[in-house]
DNA sequence: CTACAATCCGTAGCGGCTACGGATTCAAGT
DNA sequence: ACTTGAATCCGTAGCCGCTACGGATTGTAG
């Protein structure tokens, strides 16, 4: 029924320090307290972990999060959580295009030394001049 | 011949606070100052920072930059340096794949919800119910 | 009732900057 | 030579998303 922390962390993967880290930022809530002080949780807090961490794992910021969390309680959330994906989609897809960008001027370059134990590096000189880096 | 701090950083488009930040990592060397103490620079200086950004905007950690700029120093860097270029390649590649993964699954989300306004939403629902995601 | 594990909390650190602010110092104009 | 206003000085603190530390308390099984 109620568990601690411990288990919260194991049954969800999520770090301890993690957990306590959400529920200060205000995005995991307030679980009650045992006599002692410690925090006892039930499914509904693992469900919203779990939330938050597939979140994450999607790339959202934890402030993204908050509102996805929101959002999630809220009557007709669709439009706007629909809003939020394409956003982070089209941003992903940029972030997708730079790093093939630099993949590619990096292999460019990796290959013009492959096999060379010359003092004279293709890789540094790309660093060290731009004309070369296309 | 010799210029400030502000000269350097119109020249390489960093920013002011980045490039005292990148001398106090031992980044890039202290230049002599002048009688009152400031930094005056000169065409080294504004080669190695640019060396800095271009390996930055290659998505190098400020600590492999380092390695970079030690290697660029050393008699016969190519190895090392093609080394650390191969494995930052396979990073991004690595990094590009998951991306993607995560924009195919949002796309999927997405477009189930296109269009859509009723209060059950496939995105929220792809976060909480975990089955849903592939 | 004793061990020993689990949890408590606050604080500080990581990387890679960026911002603030009060005290200088520099360069250009008169 | 002197004044003014821009440039630079420096230290400190903040940002995000954690992670680590460590000493004090609780919880639980034998």
């Amino acid at each position: 029924m109620r568990y601690g922390i411990g288990a919260l962390s194991r049954d969800t993967g999520c770090n301890i320090e993690t957990i306590r880290y959400y529920e200060r930022i205000g995005l995991l809530p307030e679980p009650p307290r045992s006599a002692g002080g410690h925090r006892t949780y039930a499914a509904e807090h693992t469900r919203t972990l779990d939330f938050i961490l597939r979140a994450r794992t999607m790339g959202f910021s934890l402030a993204e999060i908050r509102r996805l969390l929101s959002l999630s309680e809220a009557e007709a959330p669709c439009d706007d959580v629909q809003a939020m994906a394409l956003t982070h989609i089209s941003a992903i897809r940029n972030r997708i295009a730079e790093l093939e960008q630099l993949a590619a001027t990096l292999q460019n370059a990796t290959n013009r030394c492959a096999g060379n134990s010359a003092p004279h590096c293709p890789v540094i000189d790309t660093l060290f001049d731009d004309a070369k880096s296309a």
